[in-house]
DNA sequence: AACTATTTATAAGA
DNA sequence: TTCTTATAAATAGTT
């Protein structure tokens, strides 16, 4: 096995891998239960992610367990985990943000549902 | 598909398929050069990862880069437009959301609006 | 994106 | 955990 020589087979094989990746994780999930996080790259450079309960969740739950040797000095760690910090905001403001759509959109069928309903009669 | 009942099923099918999840990554990564991150963790709690060239590399190329004032000291740079790819993905996921709860809103608006005006009739 | 011949993963049993 | 094997699923190549 190498690496595929054609740039676009290249490209094409990714995406259908990357999919294929993914289900398996989400079934390993769903049937054990299993907590995870995938991260890809492209071979364009685009990152890809997925996991349970999400992404952040379970790099959290990774970091302290990476090794550690001098890490109270290290200042890429100290970047990482500010990074990470960061990055789990940004993410919970995008769930804020899709959960009061996701709240609108119950309020908007329920009242569609009423309407319908009272235009029947 | 649902999570196995047994636990000593459950804990076998992990196994199993813990192997094939990361035997997939070796290969997505071989074909296609892709770098990754895999973090999972068994239904006991244990954190199993696997990642190319390695899981902290990519992890760290993932999470997205705070504002940097020593920007040119960081030896992270060649990561940085990508990092900052990716955080500007998720900022505009989240004008994305709001934008979409804005419309909502508007919607939302526009029937209780129509609603009570014919209801006055 | 859809098809399909072939390869590969895996569930169940040992 | 590893092995076996019948069956199910993934995917490379092609349209």
């Amino acid at each position: 096995m190498r690496m595929i020589p054609s740039k676009k087979a290249r490209h094409v094989t990714f995406s259908k891998r990357k999919s294929g990746l993914f289900k398996k994780a989400s079934e390993l999930s769903i049937l054990t239960g299993a907590h995870f996080a995938i991260i890809v790259f492209s071979p364009g450079g685009r990152p890809f992610s997925f996991g349970f309960p999400c992404v952040n969740t379970a790099i959290n739950r990774f970091l302290p367990s990476m090794p550690m040797t001098n890490d109270y000095e290290d200042p890429n760690r100290v970047n990482l985990s500010i990074r990470c910090q960061y990055h789990n905001e940004l993410l919970q403001r995008i769930e804020a943000e899709k959960k009061r759509g996701q709240q609108l959109d119950l309020t908007l069928k329920a009242i569609r549902h009423t309407w319908f309903k009272s235009s029947d009669n």
